[in-house]
DNA sequence: ACTTGACCGTATTCGTCATTTGGTCAATTT
DNA sequence: AAATTGACCAAATGACGAATACGGTCAAGT
């Protein structure tokens, strides 16, 4: 294994466990067994070392968001079972929780910057999907950068805000939710 | 002017300008020209004054909601009114200001727990007038709880979040925004 | 009877010094 | 000659203890 791929695990590994902020490129090298100063042979500095390993995690959500379409599958149900997709793996993948909990207490500015990149991708994703919608008819025609960013905040909410004990929201839930009210809409 | 409401003033105007957690008793005692313990013959803890405070800013925000319905305007455009005159306070209002800030800055939980109420009253306030929808016919039958979450958290995230200083969005936009897809659906 | 502000235990702040960090580069290794 | 290392450095951060502040109390004063 080259070094420059050990050094991406490595801090991968590190930033995971401590966070941006108290991940140390001393002990990235130690976990990658190279000299701290082999580091910045591949990398200039910890923010461009961290910027692979948030391309890294934009390309993991790309495609599991891509590889959640089912062409069989109406618009919006597709639509869903791509966020879902999206926001589970946020809701697992070790880093990104990780990363979150940072912004939140600290608000560690690369963090910070890091998790709007990935959300940024994500709303892409969507605004194409209804682009794509409306070409081929599936959707009506309205503002995309606008409706995907009012989607994803609403899933967003759905998934990380609501907090009724009583009432847990099922995925089923949600899905009929978003036909509901992004579907089909709520006039008479 | 009595003393009980000496003591209130004093506190909403130190809890503007200073938050809860710098506001000091001390401080409001001084504002109010009374005692110290004078304030705890009103109040048994600085945080039953900011309830007191809390209390007042939910009956405003109730008041500007259901001043904003026109019973000649249709169901959404009057959601979307009332919603911007109680979003619009909350931009103007100092304590909410301050408050907001403070929540984000430092998550004091006595700021946190007040800004959830609000938060509450306004929900509480959507819910109603999607369940009088429903009744007089003006909406189809849904879950009024969800979908008032889901507009709740679409209209704030538009207001506060919306981010593309290319294309800064205007009321109109948003009430567009609101009606194409909460009340039309974008179902062909 | 009402009001005050000194007092108290606890919590918070602040100044200081010790430690750590990201990045550098002379020395060492390959 | 090229690649690697880890000691070094200025700046940043953290730990610590003393000083100060805070919310709440109540004896003294009005």
């Amino acid at each position: 294994m080259d070094r420059r791929q050990s050094i991406v695990d490595a801090a991968r590994q590190s930033f995971s466990l401590y966070g941006y902020k108290a991940t140390t490129m001393d002990h990235v090298a130690k976990i990658a067994n190279v000299g701290k100063g082999t580091i910045y042979t591949f990398f200039s500095s910890k923010e461009e070392l961290f910027e692979v390993i948030v391309q890294e995690l934009i390309r993991n959500v790309k495609s599991l968001a891509m590889n959640a379409l089912d062409p069989k599958k109406a618009f919006f149900e597709n639509l869903h079972r791509a966020l879902f997709a999206v926001l589970e793996y946020r809701q697992e993948e070790e880093i990104l929780l990780r990363l979150t909990r940072e912004v939140r207490d600290f608000g560690t500015p690369a963090a910070t910057e890091g998790l709007k990149r990935i959300e940024e991708a994500i709303l892409g994703f969507i605004k194409r999907q209804l682009e794509l919608g409306m070409e081929n008819g599936s959707i009506l025609k309205c503002d995309a950068e606008l409706v995907a960013f009012m989607i994803f905040k609403t899933y967003v909410a759905l998934l990380l805000e609501w907090n009724h004990e009583e009432r847990a929201l099922t995925n089923e839930d949600i899905a009929m939710a978003f036909q509901r009210v992004f579907a089909e809409g709520l006039n008479p």
